[in-house]
RNA sequence: GCCGCUAUGGUGUAAGUGGUUAACACGCCGCCCUCUCAAGGCGGAGAGUACGGGUUCGAGUCCCGUUAGCGGUACCA
């Protein structure tokens, strides 16, 4: 128990990567860096039907914008063939797997649960008498594949007793071998499975530790079988509860699409710790009310023992814009945007501005300190980093739009056509252009004028931002500075209501 | 069909070896603050622990059954 911990994540590049591999991805690389031990990255790319470098690419994006960094890899599953085919001969070899010449029947993907069904059905009419070519000599079964007839590989699962292996979120698990099928190691036509792949890889690479989705869980008899054939220690197994979506449906990439797709979250806007930290607390708790926690916090405190065993939701709503994904998930975010480092956020704010073409080269010079600034007044109010080039445009930029709805709160008042820009001009008088000399200013100004400050500062707001929510006023004023806020005040009149 | 896993407010989770009115967070509602919206502060509604039986002085915690959801059962991964 010395040995240090070894631990993989290995996903299938059949798809992008999506909450579900991410959490599994996290938990592995949690577990290896609160054991000081070693987190292996293997693609497991052997449906080459279904496998795509983008989707490789897709992972490795994902994995590296959530800060999960691999200590060896990644491997690739299918550069390991010619020993997964060498293993399963040499069991055949030793009488404990066998050449099946049994015709390989069509599959089609579309309609396998059918298949099992009617499979089963026709077992228990036929008497489920086990397959004929188990017991097959040595000799012949050689003579017969040397002759070039093809053949699978199968496992010879023992006729009675049962397996067992101690799952070290979901205890004793206990299966009869009856219940096992003699699984298939390697195809007729010379392509390994994955059972076989996975445990002789997962032996090459010296893991200790097991982590994966609980869909694993019962497939992991078969597993400790080959581990038991081959005569080499079973590792520990670990599965993680599923992510299931809203109303405990399952997870569809088909149906859910991009909701589920890690890079989504990073397209639209989220922290990546944010996202790790809502990830993290997906079927784990620290045991305690904690809630916000670091990276370092969460390798410190994260264990096998605190996973949960049901099933978890992730509940995302793709029908509300707003409130496109889990709640929790977009709490977390805005938590983390609010209170994280302002030299960490920053360098995010700046990389949302470029992409949406509002950058400029000053704010990484001489107008750096302002964008601090700028990015620490808006930031309690926005949940995603693409708010900030959303809603905060009008910070960033002369060109944004008059939202209509706050123009016809806050700009019907006809006086405003003349109030507004002076206003401007009395603004334009004050001498040093500070946060209370602009208020003293806006209610001096608005005591002259008997009219209430209130309908100033709110028909100011929308002038300057096109909006009727934001920050204080005199904050914005400041941060546009005298200039701006005179020119927009001067802009708006033009657009106050002519008499209804 | 068969095998397995799971079941605490709408969601995520707490409640060491059974022991007072089931806790926290998100979300929701209200109040305060206030130039708006957030943030923040305060308060509230919302579960009697899927259902039904047991065991026990006592069960969310143990046992059995039912139901539901999920997973597996492939010459997919």
């Amino acid at each position: 128990m010395t040995d240090t911990v070894r631990v993989r994540f290995a996903p299938s590049p059949t798809g992008y990567l999506h909450v579900g591999g991410a959490r599994t991805a996290l938990f592995n690389w949690l577990f290896a860096r609160r054991h000081k031990g070693v987190f292996i990255l293997r693609i497991e790319d052997t449906d080459t039907q279904r496998s795509s470098e983008a989707m490789v690419q897709g992972i490795l994006e994902g994995m590296h914008w959530l800060g999960l960094e691999h200590d060896e890899g990644p491997f690739f599953q299918s550069s390991f063939v010619e020993q997964h085919r060498a293993t399963a001969r040499r069991l055949v070899e030793e009488g404990k797997a066998y050449f099946d010449f049994t015709p390989k029947e069509a599959t089609d993907d579309r309609t396998v649960k059918e298949k099992i069904a009617d499979r089963f059905r026709a077992r228990a009419e036929a008497g489920g008498d086990r397959n004929p070519y188990r017991d097959l000599p040595l000799e012949e079964a050689f003579a017969r594949v040397e002759a070039g007839e093809p053949a699978a590989i199968r496992l010879k699962v023992p006729e009675e007793g049962s397996a067992r292996f101690d799952d070290m979120v979901y205890g004793p698990q206990e299966r009869d071998y009856s219940d096992i099928e003699d699984l298939v190691l390697i195809r007729s036509d010379g392509h390994p499975l994955y059972n076989l792949s996975v445990v002789v890889d997962d032996i090459n690479m010296g893991i200790t530790d097991v982590i994966r989705g609980q869909d694993h869980l019962t497939n992991t008899h078969k597993q400790v079988l080959l581990y038991e054939a081959m005569g080499v220690p079973v590792p520990r197994f670990a599965h993680l509860p599923l992510i299931i979506a809203p109303g405990k449906e399952k997870l569809s990439k088909r149906r859910h699409g991009e909701v589920v797709s890690v890079t989504t979250y990073r397209d639209r806007g989220f922290v990546p710790d944010a996202f790790v930290n809502f990830l993290a607390l997906l079927g784990w708790s620290p045991g305690s009310d904690q809630e916000i926690l670091s990276r370092e916090e969460l390798i410190e405190k994260f264990d096998l023992a605190g996973v949960n065993k049901a099933a978890a939701v992730f509940n995302f709503n793709e029908s509300v814009q707003r409130d496109w994904t889990d709640p929790k998930a977009l709490w977390f975010n805005s938590e983390y945007i609010k209170s994280m480092a302002l030299d960490e956020l920053v360098p995010m704010v700046s990389e949302q501005l470029k992409r949406a073409g509002l950058w400029r080269e000053e704010y990484a010079g001489e107008r750096s300190e302002w964008l601090a600034r700028a990015v620490d007044l808006l930031r309690a109010r926005y949940r995603t980093l693409v708010e900030f080039s959303e809603f905060g445009r009008p910070y960033f930029s002369d060109e944004f739009e008059y939202e209509p709805a706050a123009v016809q709160k806050n700009l019907k008042d006809e006086r405003l056509r003349e109030l507004l820009p002076g206003l401007a001009d009395r603004l334009s008088s004050v001498g040093q252009f500070s946060h209370d000399a602009a208020e003293a200013a806006l209610r001096g100004y608005a005591e002259e004028r008997g009219v209430k400050a209130g309908l100033l500062i709110n028909a100011a707001r929308t002038a300057m931002t096109g909006q009727s929510v934001g920050p204080g006023l005199f904050d914005i004023m400041v941060i546009l500075g005298r200039e701006r806020t005179a020119e927009r005040l001067r802009r708006a009149a033009g657009l106050v209501a002519s008499n209804p």
